[in-house]
DNA sequence: ACATAATAGTTCAAACATGAACATTAAACA
DNA sequence: TGTTTAATGTTCATGTTTGAACTATTATGT
């Protein structure tokens, strides 16, 4: 009985999440050493992409998705208020609550990143077929779900 | 012409990207939770991994491994080392390079480990079929191969 | 209304990662 | 051989991430 037939490297959903991991991490190095001609760095950039999706949100909302502690939050957003490329402004109704907006020149820096990482998707992702493609992350859309719940 | 159409999130590449990226980092976090009680980090993991499969490994080969400069496998040796997990030896052929080998008590704390990664890794991936499995890491293995050369 | 809970954001110290400069040793080559 | 170039690992300063304690504000329950 050898002990290497139940090592999690046998297993291909084991060897096959590792490859999505090395993946993941190989395509975020690129994408810091891409973006650094704009002075921005990759976990700027999800929050430039956030607020743009979710204008007027608060920072406990752009934690979460973020996937974030809200701390981070907090030692993240002054560098870019200070660069001007987003405003924080009071709620009226609840005073607790700090709502987020991109500015003009947000806008458009994160237009500039946005074409850089989507050149980097584009060629990783190019080598799957459209099928592949959704298949892969109706996947991880699943796998995000699950756990989440855990 | 609305200008939505052209950006990113309309795009099946950037989307299913995006969720490949959020599910890694989902599984990242909750593995870090489920380590806590061996008092070990995804990196610490990482790190007796690559030992266990590639005994007496340097410590560059084991940075490059990870993904990871060389200064980051400095500081982050000691610490498994001093808790008796692994020995660093050196070479007696090239005075420059350590080599470094798991010790019975690394081993046996990277089978415990082992089986919470595996157990988040198959509660994750448990939700594709085989087929899918196996072509979600063949596309990643692709994904990270084109990237290397970039 | 009042006391208690929960929530949003901040602060701070500690852990962690990074890259450049450095020392030591080995390899290339003249 | 002797000099130059490259490789391994360390150190250090810098910037980032984290979680716990804290303040201020709102919600809840009696």
């Amino acid at each position: 009985m050898n002990i290497k037939q139940e090592l999690p490297w046998d297993n291909p959903r084991f060897r096959n999440w590792v490859a999505v991991a090395r993946a993941c991490h190989v395509l975020e190095r690129t994408l810091a050493t891409k973006l650094a001609p704009l002075d921005l760095k990759p976990a700027q950039l999800d929050v430039l992409m956030n607020l743009y999706r979710h204008p007027g949100m608060s920072q406990h909302d752009l934690a979460r998705k973020l996937l974030v502690g809200r701390s981070n939050v907090t030692m993240l957003l002054p560098q870019l208020e200070a660069r001007g490329l987003l405003r924080r402004e009071g709620d009226e109704k609840d005073k607790r609550v700090l709502r987020l907006n991109l500015t003009e020149a947000g806008e458009a820096l994160l237009m500039r990143a946005l074409k850089v990482h989507m050149a980097l998707i584009e060629k990783a992702m190019s080598q799957s077929t459209p099928e592949q493609c959704d298949m892969i992350g109706e996947q991880m859309r699943k796998i995000a779900d699950v756990l989440k719940e855990a």
